[in-house]
Parts: structure tokens; C-alpha cells; sequence
RNA sequence: CGGGGUGUGGCGCAGCUUGGUAGCGCGUCCGCUUUGGGAGCGGAAGGCCGUCGGUUCGAAUCCGGCCACCCCGACCA
């Protein structure tokens, strides 16, 4: 049916609400799309549901088109199955808990590989009845410590999650694959500007990970991307190779002997680099941590930051903490602020860039003294190299070592070959050909459906409001009265004929109001055709103006039809 | 969780310093005029000023507690 905006629940602001930031955030509160219940909780007004539809309807399409099966599974789950995986504690404060009248203990689903592997565990016996891929499309629920930017980062989202099952290696590197090309159709579908880069899979377990992002100045994630080839990745997940740490061509022979000397009230990097009048990358940090309970130094130069992140995920399953100052009081041998390498009793740690055969101006571990030229291998020697330095712009690709360049980006999908982790955890077996139990290996296929919505309009948002991509607008013409009895009457038929011919119509048929206001707010609403009668009604012609591209036509109400129909929209109701 | 900030009609804000019972713009409703880029005139509705307590003859305003929300960071997919 026609949708007359003189019936549509729509209130358009002049002014976005104080608290909004980002443009997609401005935008869909003013152009009436989405509406803040509380905290990081929205309520979709009838134009956005139809957008949120609407890429919904093709996630669906193309997950099917892959042999994906739509289910439903609750979202409020009993806790005791995040539990068994440890997930409950891993997740901590992020899932929403609650307790039901008898005193059981229930989640809301942050995501739900544990109950999908329940599922298949009740519902498959055979490998014949693999590779299995299922999918839901349902609220999430994450108790986020700070919900930010609208609908881009909400406690409760709609999302896309599905699960492939598999019995060996191959069959899971099939799935996988054919769920990574599903996904490149959905966001050239849904007309995302995106990249595919290479992640590390964190809190989900398990091995290969890939990360879909859509770069946007809003976006939470920085990746690194490649301007000399096509090396693109989340930065937790870049790796320093040693291959560029050998470059140095270091040779510990031509080092002079180690030289201390007092330097009291330098405590800190850029300190220590003012008085020996050298760059900070010269000097050599030795930042402490406590290794399940083990205090650890770990060695980046001077003029690097410790990613905490990527040493926990070299280092898990131990727990990483940082050091207090309790632990200073108990170890008088670890000096705060001076610490080296060089005679510590304790395991040393070191980026890569602290090859053998580099030499150093360091802590001489007594208070209030330095030491210049120690000598990596000759002084002190590693015990392990990690590479878990915060990666910066310009450090060197690992594929072609040209300088990697930094930019934000959505995330808005992630991939992952999970591998047996749950399948593990809940014994998940099917009966292979030899009549014996066969453990299953699954993937885990994430996309955010509602903060997509969101992220396509941080992409496609101009200064007088949001442009949707033909696919997911709530419309796909727009069709204005601009004036009294004659536009009004030309409108009416345009929007009958639109519609008759299949197209999805917007109509304004809002009385009494001035073109201005109407074309403002056609604008904002983004619909990607524009048709207005208005002056020329009288002649039968009409203005079709493309919202994307400014392009405006006058027309007959014929050549509208037929031109609308040509753009390959006409086949959806 | 650490730091900062804000709570006054649907949205944006003023009033608070110097206490006297709430105001502006947009929006909404009625009437008349107007109709191609957020129109004009006239009339009207709508707020126990986040909440609890204190000070005071009197509190939106001063004091204290609590709550909510937002921003930066930490965390997280």
C-alpha cells in the first residue's frame, strides 16, 4: 500500500537531541526512525522497522541461498549453559542476569553458540546430517558498560547469528568460506563501502577470524590497511614480524661496554630521552605484569605502547594483571621507574623490535641510575619474544613491508572458525561412516542487522540528511504534493500508478503544509527518489530528482513510471 | 570501573550567581491568510523544574543524599 504521511506516525525535529554525536545518531532520532527508551535500548518507529526489515529480509535471502536454516531460539536462556563454558564468568557484567519465581538463574543471550550446540547435540545422531549450517535472527542482549552512538552500540540489538556444523577440517573451512562470500553479497546488497580483515577471535574462541568493517569517522575499531597491497586487519590483529626485527643487522661486537651513570628524577621515558639528548625509541621500556600471579617484565622500546590486549592473548589462558604497588613493597630488588632487563632475576618478555645484537639505554635497577649500551644477547637475554606493541601508523606491512596506514572503522560483521571449544564442552558427537562417535567442529557467523542500519547511515549521510542505498530504503519513491488541488491531484495518481506498477510509495499528503517544509524533510528521510508535483502539475509534468546524486528531470507521470520501473525495484512489494 | 558534565512542556534552551511560585524558539491544537526549500497574523493546550530530605515565612534557585542520562577513557563484539 501507498504510505500517506498525513497517517504516518512521523515527527521529524529541526534540532537533533543534545546527547547525539554521530551523524547516524542525529539523523535517525530527526528524521523519526528509531527513538531512545532508555540506555542503550530503542524503539524503532515505523520507518525504521521498515529499513531494519528490510536488511533483515536480505541477510535471510542470501543465508538461505547458502543452505541456511531459520530458526528461533529463546533469548532468555538459564544461565547453568554459559556455565558449562565458562562464559558466564568470562562475559562477567557484560550479560544481563536475572532470576525467575523459583530462584533459577537466567541470562538474556549475549549470543548463543552454547545453545545451538545443545540444539544439534538433541537434534543430529549422523554425519549424514552434516555439514549443518543454522541461523536466527533475534534480539541480543549485552549489559554494555557505556552504550554509545544511538543505535550503533545498544545493550539490546537485533543481530544475525548462524552456526555450521561440521565433522572434519575441510568440511568447516567449506562452511566457512561460503559463509564469508554470503557475507560480501549481503553488504554489496545492502551498499556498504566495507573491508575484510583479518582478526583475532578473543572471547569466542578458536582459530580463523575475519572481521567485516565498514570504515566510518564514528567507528569504534581502527584497522590497519595496506596502501601497498591488499594486507588489511584489525590492529590486535597485525603481527611485527622478526623478519624486520633481523633487518637491523645488529652485531653485538660493536658495542661498547654497558655505562651507568646517575640519573636521579627520570622516572619516565620522555625524561630519560631528555637527558641523554636521544629519540625515545633509543631508549628501552620494561613495563611489569603479573603473569597468573608471576611477575614478568615485557621490553618494548622506549617510544612504544604494551597493547594489554594482545600480551593477554598470547599469554591465555593465564590471567594477566597489572602490577600494584603492593608488589613493588614486597620485591625492594624490582625499582619502580628503573627498572632493566640486564641482572633481573625475573622472566623477561621483549617485543621483537628488541632484537639480539640491539643496544639500549635502560634501567640500571638501582634508584636513580641508568644504563646506556646494553646489549640485547650480550647483557640480557629474552626468554620470549611476543609481538605486543600497539601498532602505529607507518609501522611496516607484514606482507610487503610498506607503512600500514591506520582508519576507524564499524564493525558489522565477524566470522570465525570456532573449531571444538563448545562442541567440547557439551560433547556434541555425531556417528561417523565407521559407526564410531566423530566430535563435531563448528563456525560462528555474526552480523549486527540493526547496527547496520546504523552504519550504513554514518556512510551515506550528506549535510541535509540520510541517503539509503535503493535496497534497504523504507521507500523506493517519494512522492511530494507540493501545492494545492492540481499538484495534490497529480500526486494522488502518481503514487496509485507508482504503486500499481509494484514500487514501494512514500506519499506527502500532509495538508496545509508550505513545499519547503515537505522538501526538507524528503531530504532527511532519504528515500532515494524524489517525485514532486508541483509547479509544472498543471502541465502533467512532475520533478524526479535522485537523492544521492542531486540529478532532478521534469517528466510525465508516464515516463516516471516507466523510468522507476527500469532500475530493477519493481520485482519487491 | 576511573575522570568530566547534565537533569526545567514532545525537541532545543534561558532562568539559579543575588530565593518571592516559570519563560523563549521550534513543534502541537483552533481560525483566517499563505503554497517550490523548515510561511504570516490572532487565539489555545501542555511543565508538582529528576528524586528524597534539609535550611527558610517562602526553594527551579541555597545545602546534602540518591537516581537517571550523556561525554572521554578502561572494557567488549
Amino acid at each position: 500500500m501507498v504510505l500517506r504521511m498525513s497517517r504516518l506516525m512521523l515527527k521529524t525535529l529541526r534540532d537533533a537531541p543534545a546527547d547525539a554525536e554521530t551523524t547516524s545518531h542525529k539523523l535517525l532520532v530527526r528524521a523519526g526512525y528509531v527513538r531512545r527508551s532508555s540506555a542503550g535500548m530503542w524503539t524503532w518507529l515505523p520507518l525504521g522497522k521498515r529499513v531494519l526489515d528490510n536488511v533483515a529480509r536480505i541477510v535471510r535471502e542470501e543465508m538461505e541461498a547458502i543452505g541456511g536454516q531459520e530458526v528461533l531460539l529463546p533469548a532468555l536462556l538459564p544461565r547453568e549453559h554459559y556455565e558449562t563454558t565458562g562464559r558466564a564468568d568470562e562475559y562477567g557484567d557484560l550479560l544481563f542476569r536475572l532470576t525467575d519465581r523459583k530462584g533459577t538463574d537466567y541470562v538474556l543471550g549475549p549470543t548463543h553458540e552454547e545453545i545451538f550446540t545443545q540444539l544439534v547435540k538433541d537434534q543430529v545422531t549422523s554425519y549424514k546430517d552434516l555439514p549443518l549450517t543454522l541461523f536466527q535472527i533475534q534480539t541480543k542482549y549485552r549489559d554494555e558498560a557505556r552504550p554509545r552512538s544511538g543505535v550503533l552500540r545498544g545493550r539490546e540489538f537485533q543481530m544475525k547469528d548462524a552456526y555450521s556444523f561440521d565433522t572434519d577440517e575441510e568440511g568447516l573451512a567449506a562452511s566457512y568460506r561460503a559463509h564469508r562470500q554470503a557475507y560480501i553479497r549481503i553488504f554489496e546488497r545492502l551498499g556498504f563501502d566495507f573491508r575484510v580483515v583479518s582478526a583475532v577471535s578473543g572471547a569466542m574462541g578458536g582459530s580463523a577470524s575475519e572481521e567485516f568493517l565498514a570504515p566510518a569517522a564514528a567507528g569504534e575499531d581502527t584497522f590497519a590497511d595496506c596502501p601497498g597491497c591488499d594486507y588489511a586487519a584489525n590492529t590486535e590483529a597485525v603481527t611485527y614480524t622478526a623478519r624486520a626485527a633481523a633487518d637491523t643487522g645488529a652485531d653485538a661486537a660493536e658495542h661498547g661496554p654497558v655505562e651507568e651513570m646517575d640519573t636521579p628524577g627520570t622516572a619516565t621515558v620522555a625524561q630519560l630521552a631528555a637527558r641523554y639528548g636521544v629519540p625515545a625509541s633509543a631508549t628501552l621500556k620494561n613495563l611489569l605484569v603479573k603473569v597468573d600471579g608471576e611477575i614478568t617484565a615485557v621490553g618494548v622500546p622506549g617510544d612504544r605502547e604494551v597493547d594489554l590486549g594482545k600480551l593477554a592473548d598470547h599469554l591465555a589462558p593465564a590471567a594477566v594483571d597489572i602490577v600494584t604497588a603492593e608488589d613493588f613493597a614486597e620485591r625492594p630488588d624490582l625499582v619502580r621507574g628503573y627498572i632493566g632487563p640486564q641482572g633481573l632475576g625475573i622472566r623477561y618478555l621483549a617485543d621483537p623490535r628488541v632484537a639480539p645484537g640491539t643496544a639500549w639505554i635502560t634501567g640500571a635497577n638501582k634508584e636513580g641510575r641508568h644504563a646506556a649500551g646494553v646489549v640485547c644477547g650480550r647483557d640480557f637475554t629474552v626468554d620470549r619474544y611476543l609481538d605486543v606493541v600497539t601498532v602505529e601508523a607507518g609501522d611496516p606491512c607484514p606482507r610487503c613491508g610498506t607503512g600500514l596506514r591506520l582508519d576507524r572503522a564499524i564493525e558489522i560483521g565477524h566470522i570465525f572458525q570456532l573449531g571444538r571449544k563448545y562442541a567440547d564442552a557439551f560433547q556434541l558427537d555425531v556417528l561417523g561412516r565407521d559407526g564410531k562417535p566423530v566430535r563435531v567442529t563448528m563456525g560462528s557467523y555474526g552480523i549486527g542487522v540493526s547496527r547496520a542500519v546504523a552504519a550504513l547511515a554514518e556512510q551515506t549521510a550528506d549535510a541535509k540528511g540520510l541517503r539509503w542505498p535503493r535496497e534497504v530504503a523504507p521507500a523506493d519513491v517519494h512522492v511530494v504534493a507540493a501545492g494545492k488541488a492540481v499538484p495534490t491531484a497529480l500526486a494522488e495518481d502518481a503514487a496509485a500508478r507508482l504503486h500499481a506498477a509494484g514500487l514501494r510509495v512514500l506519499l506527502d499528503d500532509r495538508p496545509g503544509l508550505s513545499p519547503g517544509v515537505k522538501l526538507t524533510d524528503a531530504d532527511l528521510i532519504g528515500v532515494p527518489t524524489l517525485l514532486t508535483a508541483g509547479r509544472r502539475a498543471a502541465e502533467g509534468l512532475l520533478e524526479l530528482t535522485d537523492r544521492a546524486t542531486g540529478d532532478r528531470a521534469d517528466v510525465t507521470l508516464d515516463e516516471a513510471v516507466t523510468r522507476l520501473t527500469s532500475t530493477g525495484t519493481a520485482a519487491r512489494s
